[in-house]
Parts: structure tokens; sequence; C-alpha cells
DNA sequence: ATTTATCGTTTACGGATGTAAACATTTACC
DNA sequence: GGTAAATGTTTACATCCGTAAACGATAAAT
């Protein structure tokens, strides 16, 4: 079961912060995505049901964490997208961006530091 | 309007070698998904809708061939990545990748190389 | 000419998504 | 204690997606 979009965002806020009654996700995406806050009941629901959140009673309301982390989320995607379109590995995708020039310089002085780091191992 | 992830399967094959009628993409990619002939016939009119693709008659078929560049694609999917995830830029995701030990041999050396040519220029 | 095979076009249908209203329940205030 | 505010739960609804069957038109075969 996979988290869409809007699901996302919801998530990417209890990364930044957590835990969070559904007010406050609503406070922090809600005038970003213009949504109104039976969207994130709703949502909040759907990513419970995918046990990516859980939540805890806190008087009259819930107080929602991630259970996902951001981590297996990230990898998830981004695996999912290097098998459909690269191959499954990293260089060419770099490849592609650099031959649409398309790294920035603090892109490439990074990947130079990190070249260097993988020799020491 | 996006491209979903059946309709890229059709792509590819287009991108492999076109112009095909709807039955040689059958042939292509139809035992490999599973696809009835109904299936291939769907997604090209919704990629006809969506106009990533053309068609032309060819007596009493069509021949498909792309107008959505692969390029376009891969560039468009991996940016939206980028972005979503990792503040649009290239060197985290490889940076991800290589905290997880997720590079292989191959891509440290194709990524060297890469490094390398871009010194010149 | 009539039947049949071959294509394309239209319609279908269940599940996911984006977006939210309606409803129910609990608690706080008058 | 009854009413209003705050929260969660259920239901809704249009669109997209995966998958395909039904229908229609046209060309080929008899």
């Amino acid at each position: 079961m996979s988290i869409s979009d809007a699901e996302a965002a919801v998530m990417e806020a209890l990364w930044r912060r957590a835990p969070l009654s559904a007010q406050e996700i609503l406070g922090e995406v809600g005038s970003e995505r213009g949504w109104q806050e039976g969207t994130v009941k709703s949502l909040l629901n759907r990513l419970l049901r995918k046990r990516a959140v859980k939540a805890v009673r806190d008087g009259r309301r819930y107080l929602y964490r991630p259970r996902l982390s951001r981590e297996q989320y990230v990898f998830g995607e981004s695996k999912s997208l290097l098998d459909r379109l690269f191959g499954g590995r990293v260089a060419p995708l770099v490849a592609h961006f650099s031959e649409r020039r398309k790294l920035s310089k603090k892109d490439i002085a990074q990947l130079r530091e990190l070249l260097e780091e993988l020799d020491d191992e």
C-alpha cells in the first residue's frame, strides 16, 4: 500500500515535528495546500489504515506521529524511480542531469567530497 | 496531464522501436504484463488524448510513435522526485544511497569518471 | 453479396485519490 | 441540565487508473 501525494504532505509535517494534532497539521499544511479541516481528517484516517502513522489519545483529541520513517519512504520512492528509469543504478541518473547541465556547483562539490570519503573505506 | 505507470510501459515499447501497431505493442509488453488486447487499445487512446503519442493510418490500422521523448519524460519524473524529496538537488540523493551502501562499484567508478570529465570544461 | 476476421472506438467497473460535507460524540459553558 | 464548540467517524463524489468487454466499421475471404 503506497502513500499518495496528498498523504505525503501530511507525513512531511509529522516528519518535521511530532506528535501533532489534526488541527496542528492543518495549521502546518492547510494554507499552503488550501485544505479544509475535513481533508486533513480524511488523509489521517487513510494513513492510519495504511499503518503509516499512529495515534495516541490526548484528552478529547488524538496526537499523531509517524510510524513510517522518512528514510524508509524516501528510499522506497527513490529506488522505485531508479528501477523504472535508470536500470536501478544511481550513476545514470547523475549522468542524465549532468548532460542537461542541471548539476549545481554545490552538487558537484558535494559529489566530489562524497567520493573522496568513499576512498577512505 | 501525467503519464501513468501502465501508460509508461507502452511508451517504453515505443521508445525502443517505433512506429508500432497496437498488435505489435501487445506483442512487446503483453506477455510481460499479462495484458489483453483491449488494455493496450485503451492505453493508446489515453496516450493520444494526452498527446504523448501520435498515430498515422497504415491501411486498416494505425502506427503509433512517441510524441513525448523518453528524455523529456525521464527528466520530468526525476526532477519531480528530486524536488519533492531532496530539495531539488542531485547530490543529496546520491548521499542518501551512499549512506545506505546502495552504490555499486560500477556506480562509484562512473561517478568518478563523470566528475573528472566535468573538470575539462 | 454475405460472412468473417481485424481494427479502432465507446463503455464499464472496481479501487485509489483529492477534497470535503454530514453526522456523532464528547466536553465546556451558561 | 441543555446547548454550543471541538473532535473524530462515516459517507460522498468526481476523476484517474488498471483492466477489459462490447460495439461498430471495414476489409478479406468464400
